[in-house]
DNA sequence: AACTTAGGCGGTGAACTTTA
DNA sequence: TAAAGTTCACCGCCTAAGTT
């Protein structure tokens, strides 16, 4: 059920908003696994988990934000998950903010992080302010039918569940037309919803378990946690960067009976400092254990001015 | 027929509020 | 005060309707 906007839009660019801090956190999270802080931190299967990590990472409570920008109430904070699909980097429709709260507010100012849906690793980011064209698309939607139109920007509400209030969102046709979806980005792997609902249907709802492939033979590949032997079709995970895998029986325990997915090592982004190779592979394969994990606001110096300008 | 996209609704635990 | 119910903060997931 689609309603119409509730705040008219500025009808004028926003000024640029910069925080030298968080631009080196930005730098900094590029290749960092979120599924480890997320399982150490946030709740199993919980929707909004990997947001929270990010959070979590940055320094952030995961407070109310609710009028406030996430950022020193200058920047707001927003994760695109992204897979690939035919080559081409997609993304999902996302949530700006509640009806009660102005979205071009919220929009003002955006650090948008892209993070790959199969691995939950950054693959990047991008500074970014409601200004130019992709500003003029968004708020062509004030005039547009909320229906019919199909407007980037609506509000979107529950037709008999009020548990949840209504909300503005942003189309994922906008997210690409406006430039802010990179065409390309090193990282992101194909991703097929339906084959990861199966998997996790098939055992306890567990989530599949990945395995890096770097280069071995046919029947060579070991699983990494209980050194069974783990079967994929090489030459896809060569071609596409992933296929579904099957996890030899004997001997693996419970490693054995859950879902498995290979992955091709090389196409893992690497970020400029942290994690590093070893720590991002390890967390990608679940082998980094609670203790090991470490929160980046801790590694990044934060200086003592912020620059703001 | 196969694939893509837009639209609609769902899930989770913690924090908070109300009732007993 | 304790227990029970509700809201919140996060988007993620599924599927019918379009497209190729």
């Amino acid at each position: 059920m689609r309603l119409p906007l509730r705040h008219p839009p500025p009808g004028r660019d926003a000024p640029e908003l910069r925080c030298a801090h968080l631009e080196a956190l930005a730098d900094a999270a590029l290749g960092l696994a979120l599924r480890p802080a997320a399982a150490v931190f946030t709740a199993q299967r919980s929707r909004g988990r990997f947001g929270n990590a990010l959070q979590w990472h940055l320094g952030l409570e995961p407070h109310d934000g609710l009028a406030q920008l996430d950022w020193e109430d200058r920047i707001e904070l927003k994760i695109i998950t992204v897979w690939r699909r035919g080559g081409r980097i997609v993304c999902d429709k996302l949530k700006v903010c509640d009806l009660a709260l102005d979205p071009w507010h919220k929009l003002s100012n955006v650090l948008w992080v892209f993070v790959d849906r199969l691995t939950r690793v950054v693959v990047g980011h991008r500074f970014w302010r409601l200004a130019g064209p992709a500003r003029a698309a968004l708020e062509a939607s004030w005039r547009m039918d909320p229906h019919f139109d199909s407007p980037p920007l609506f509000v979107e509400a529950r037709e008999q569940d009020d548990r949840q209030a209504p909300a503005y969102y942003v189309s994922s046709q906008w997210l690409r037309d406006a430039g802010i979806v990179p065409d390309d980005l090193h990282g992101v792997f194909p991703f097929d919803a339906a084959w990861w609902r199966d998997a996790r249907a098939s055992f306890r709802r567990a989530e599949p378990l990945f395995t890096l492939w770097r280069g071995e033979a046919e029947g060579q590949l070991r699983c990494p946690r209980c050194g069974g032997r783990v079967r994929a079709e090489l030459a896809r995970v060569r071609e596409e960067g992933g296929s579904p895998a099957v996890h030899e029986l004997s001997g693996g325990g419970e490693c054995a009976l859950r879902p498995h997915y290979v992955i091709d090592a090389t196409r893992l982004p690497l970020g400029p400092h942290n994690p590093g190779r070893l720590e991002l592979e390890e967390a990608v394969e679940g082998r980094l254990s609670e203790e090991r994990v470490w929160r980046l606001t801790d590694r990044v110096i934060e200086p003592e001015d912020h620059l703001h300008w």
